[in-house]
DNA sequence: CAGGACTTGCAACTGAGTTGCAAGTGGAAA
DNA sequence: TTTCCACTTGCAACTCAGTTGCAAGTCCTG
């Protein structure tokens, strides 16, 4: 039993929808792909740039814009614990929430299936089709909230 | 029996906590009390000057920011629907989730309990203090959705 | 392998939000 | 009521993430 696949890559996912695959591309989808935590454009700029110096911001915000448009990755406000800018994340099927400490800053994610229910009180209530669903929670995490 | 009061107005409470009424302040507060929708920075700075036309920028962003830090305000993303600033209302008891439609921009209220529940799972099973959950969902609302 | 539509890098631009500072003021204390 | 000063305001300059127009470069279909 191998490490999980997902059905499909980024890129896979993008030539599907005839989009043309750069080497710019390539190398920002394959490093979302791959990321383990949260990044910001500049995050992804910097990681990029290991593998091509010459990549510029303006593309890195184009693909960002261009993965965001067709579904394929979540933009995330993070509460702006770390800065100004958004984050972004691969889009998964199960969804889960977003934690950050008011404290360190840090993130962690926590599964439900209570968003699952909210969207369909959503849809039967409110006749909204919902197309997607952010749940940011701001706390403390165990060490931080020590002596309040 | 007259129309629904808060215990304690915005003034009140900063009051309370010691910090110096100015004009300007009240100006803000009372405005953020009595808005209906959704403002951001610019519409709060727009309201504020119908009754100061000489208030000025800062004075709003630090108010909000003061607001913000008192924990009697809220900060919604509202995913952006309508600019790239961030939206402001007065802190309830009650929980809701805001809904915005990807078509329209229109953002309606949903209140639900299932936010409180999240949060209590989230307390026992991870430790961390919630201190506050924003819910922001993408959908489309139902004449946004004739014909996709 | 050639052609053309699409993409990139660059550099200039945008605009929301922030900041340092001198002048003004709220409100406690006398 | 008047005094006084720490706190607040308006202003103007600044920041900096994100956007945009354009000429040069590249993907990919035929
Ligand atoms: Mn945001
Ligand atoms: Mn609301
Ligand atoms: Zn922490
Ligand atoms: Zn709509």
């Amino acid at each position: 039993m191998d490490k999980k696949r997902k059905t499909q890559t980024l890129s896979e996912a993008l030539v599907t929808r005839g989009v043309r695959m750069t080497r710019q591309r390539k190398i920002v989808l394959d490093l979302l792909e791959n990321a383990s935590g949260h990044l910001d454009a500049a995050a992804v700029l910097e990681q990029a740039r290991r593998t091509d110096p010459g990549i510029d911001r303006a593309t890195v915000y184009r693909t960002l814009s261009l993965l965001k448009r067709s579904g394929l990755i979540e933009e995330l406000d993070l509460l702006h614990l770390g800065g100004k800018g958004h984050y972004y994340e691969r889009r998964e099927t199960g969804t889960h929430v977003h934690i950050g400490c008011v404290g360190c800053g840090q993130i962690v994610e926590f599964p439900t299936r209570l968003i699952a229910r909210l969207e369909a009180d959503i849809q039967e209530i409110t006749g909204y089709k919902v197309e997607s669903t952010r749940v940011e929670v701001a706390g403390r995490c165990p060490r931080c909230a020590q002596g309040q």
